[in-house]
DNA sequence: CTGAAAGCGCTTACAG
DNA sequence: CTGAAAGCGCTTACAG
């Protein structure tokens, strides 16, 4: 690999020189400049992002924290956030952390001295004190899908109004006793989806009943389990709200696993509108999370983070929640 | 950030003996040791990667070239190198190449200089002159899923043999008139796929009909509007193979909304067995691909000939194809 | 076994 | 506008 001493002397000049029309914000005269350029695409110079990185020059990479890309809703994001590090630059490194703090604290450990110029979250739990530290070394971060209140800058959907909106929908519709299917409520987006639940029903003069409430599940396969269980006892709802893409993935196979038709005998509806849910059967109506689009605004609230000198106050940006009607809900 | 001369100074020591006894080749007594070891711990020291790249060290990263993360099959492989590579103390930095030869020239310019020590490929086309040439170069890759041919490591699956035993059991369950619905043949597995296909419908004495094979099909829209023109122009299969499990998904779509049954009317199988295909409706009979294990046995290759001194000949690991029946098939 | 020195490939004050 | 020098934080021959 060539190095910026052989284009120096391939062009004539000092390294010095070399480096100063190479990083651009110091003068040269044009004619010189011509002579540095030349030898670099002669010679095909890239600088070494190490050497460069050593002295405090930006390595323009980011880390990008998820629980696991194998969960359906995260490759969306991911891909709007490699598209947009691309776009200026940057790389992006992938690091699941299966909701695991000490996955965290070792991605951290690792990442933190000048590998990385900033992170992505989308792993946050509500308590994160190694988050907050982090960020009370200034590290450039910002919290995307899920977010830890108004300390750190995020990208986030309006989780209350999607979910509220979801079970409105389904209450219109004439279905009454309404099931959810919930994560864990640790999580704040848990939380509040459970609150849109909630005012739901209490707008609609519908008291909530615990047998229809179910918490702490995961994926397909639990949400699947607890509907089987659910409906062998006994329990027959109008409708079953799971707040995840996944959850209404293992709803639909577990309900009709049972003997029930969708939605004409038990409705449907889950939150995500992931890449899948048009082609599910039925086609599931759901509340859209852009995640493409929050990986970019993500990525890019990051960049201007990591490049811009001066701290401005943390921003929580919230995305409007929309239902997307398909054919799941009678 | 503490630095090594600040942890030589509280251990009483040289900067050489700290670095010493981290890289631990070079023997150290064994009171110095500890007293540098008490103060690398007190200080929380971690060495810079960075600084230590630019002395030839080890950096421990290695590049994932995918084409898009955003299909279905490759979170799975993504995790089980990212899993593996964690292992080891490497980090992993995701590219979505798209299939696109400039994409894959940029992120090679970018990667290259020494912030990766590897690349892990699973995009390669037959004609990829840049990949051999890094090849050349001695950079340590492997090819994952998709391969060039004997001149690289990778680790693929016996893309023929499952094509042949998924088409096999539909003869034998009585098809005989069987779409097949195959990726661009530009890219070696689909050739593999085809001539699997090929071969036991001949050792069937099923004569080649060119109305039942399309070429160049890519994901479930794709697939989708194949299979809608051809049902409704009149042509009525017996069974169909989408050579990928988004393909399968396109299809299962497609056929129903034409009014016909899965499997009663019309047969379907896939290719992968991704995490969604027990899940569809009806579940997916398809030819599993076992991507997390293929992802964790690249980046063990990968390691091993970044970490080994001597290179050995390429081996390209085949593994067998399984397939797994579920519902799709009548 | 240990320290002082050189050097990895850059960038950036410091002179001129 | 340009060059020589120092320094980023390490590692590793070179002496001792």
């Amino acid at each position: 690999m060539v190095n910026i001493k052989e284009v120096a002397k391939q062009a004539g000049v000092s390294a010095s020189t070399v480096s100063r029309v190479l990083t651009g914000n110091i003068p040269v005269a044009a004619e010189t400049r011509q002579k540095v350029l030349d030898a670099v695409k002669d010679m095909n110079y890239q600088p070494n992002p190490l050497a460069q990185g050593l002295k405090g020059t930006r390595i323009k990479a980011i880390g990008l924290f998820i629980p696991n890309v194998r969960d359906l809703v995260f490759p969306a994001a991911v891909r709007g956030i490699e598209d947009t590090a691309k776009q200026h630059g940057y790389t992006v490194v992938l690091c699941n952390t299966d909701e695991s703090i000490e996955k965290e604290l070792s991605y951290i450990q690792n990442l933190r001295r000048r590998l990385i110029n900033g992170f992505i979250l989308s792993t946050a739990r509500s308590n994160s004190p190694h988050l907050l530290a982090l960020k009370e070394e200034k590290f450039p971060m910002v919290c995307l899908i899920r977010h830890l209140g108004e300390e750190l800058d995020a990208v986030v959907l309006d989780n209350r109004d999607g979910a509220y909106q979801a079970v409105k929908y389904l209450v219109q519709r004439g279905h009454r006793k309404i099931v959810i299917l919930n994560g864990n409520m640790e999580v704040y987006l848990y939380r509040e989806r459970f609150a849109g639940y909630r005012q739901a029903l209490e707008e609609a003069g519908i008291p909530l009943d615990k047998r229809l409430i179910f918490d702490n599940i995961n994926g397909w396969d639990e949400s699947g389990r607890v509907v089987r269980d659910m409906l062998n006892s006994g329990v027959r709802p109008d409708a079953i709200f799971g707040t995840s893409d996944p959850k209404a993935i293992g709803v639909l196979k577990a309900v009709k696993d049972c003997g029930f038709r969708v939605p004409d005998d038990i409705s449907v509806i889950g939150f995500d509108d992931s890449d899948i849910a048009a082609f599910l059967d039925p086609p599931l109506t759901t509340v859209a999370q852009p995640f493409y689009e929050m990986g970019v605004k993500a990525c890019e609230k990051l960049i201007r983070l990591i490049e811009s000198k001066r701290r401005s106050r943390p921003k929580v940006e919230v995305l409007p929640a929309r239902l997307v009607v398909r054919d799941s809900v009678r």
